[in-house]
DNA sequence: CTTTTTGTTGATTGACGAGTCAATAAAGAA
DNA sequence: TTCTTTATTGACTCGTCAATCAACAAAAAG
């Protein structure tokens, strides 16, 4: 009983079922038709609408992408004062949403697939540079040198994420607080 | 013409060849045939030798690793103060042979598999437990909290090697002077 | 000289998975 | 009504790959 219109509808539960996949198994090894029946469709049908598995990938890592894009949004317009909205990419950074299993995974199958996979590495430098600018327009009034010190604090944000992601020897909280404690000494020591 | 205590050759070229056909590819989606050709052999005889594949991956992992140590101390030896330690630590984690694209996806893989794989975690918390306790060390007459800045200096390391060795948007070099950089506001300037 | 141990491979198995296709069904257009 | 477009699937193809096995070769042990 086709009802009009489903394409949209379809790309969304196919995305939204990718991730939980991903999610469900920890891992990358996730098979379409896995993904069509977490969706509630056969895989015939999601090969019709993507394509192929690496687009409903890429599709996937888009809307994580825009989650967390929206996430930082949301984060900014709280925060009024330069410092407050270092605060707010940081903790954006660290939010419990980005902890979430199958963002996780997903994040690791970037970096992964990066190296070999065009596609992939655009969205990973676009991710990198929306992160750089953000922190640069927000450290031009608190430091010497925004540029760099954005460089620094991305590079950092990255790094303990996955440690406290990964490895479990951080966690998730006092990842933030050396971040914001890393903050605090770009802005305020000085060379 | 079998010749006897061959083992330990073959063993040692299929791990060799492991790295480079993870590097001629750049990528994890390696067959044991590939390893096994490239490294003269038939794929049965790997699986005699290593019994699967993942066990094939985990010596690569293991020699790089162990490689990477090699390449720590040989830099610690020539170390004198706690300076040339720290900085010692940081050159050797953006030393060419880091970049190596072989070696870029091998810690690719191994952070993409570290969320499921124990045996991969494993590797990948003791070379951060390494990593660490070496900065820690180094760190400790130079700094108030050691331990802290070890932390925020070796997530930072990781962070600016993601970065350089996958985005592309910074050359090794200008990481490495990051990581100084960084470590000098750590030392030089305290709370 | 037999037997065992070690080295070695070609061929095969068995599983799995991406992508295709023909066929079916309904909704709208003509 | 007929035709076209959209939705949908089960069955199938085709390829790949990890792992196994039977068989052969040579060195050492007895």
């Amino acid at each position: 009983m086709p009802k009009l219109g489903m394409e949209p509808i379809r790309r969304a539960a196919l995305v939204k079922a990718t991730i939980d996949v991903i999610g469900a198994q920890g891992s990358l090894d996730v098979t379409v038709s896995q993904i069509a029946k977490q969706a509630g469709m056969s895989s015939a049908l999601a090969h019709h609408y993507f394509g192929g598995k690496n687009q409903i990938f890429l599709a996937a890592m888009h809307q994580i992408l825009h989650d967390f894009g929206a996430e930082v949004r949301s984060a900014l317009r709280a925060a009024n004062t330069p410092r407050a909205r270092a605060e707010a990419l940081i903790s954006a950074s660290f939010a419990p949403s980005c902890f979430d299993p199958a963002i996780v995974s997903a994040w690791m199958t970037l970096y992964a697939q990066a190296t070999t996979q065009p596609d992939m590495h655009r969205l990973l430098r676009l991710y990198q540079r929306r992160l750089h600018s953000n922190l640069t327009h927000a450290l031009r009034p608190l430091s010497a040198s925004p540029s760099e010190d954005a460089t620094t604090l991305a590079a950092l944000v990255d790094g303990l994420y996955l440690r406290a992601a990964l490895a479990r020897n951080t966690d998730p909280d006092t990842a933030h607080a050396t971040a914001l404690r890393a903050l605090d000494r770009l802005t305020g020591a000085h060379l």
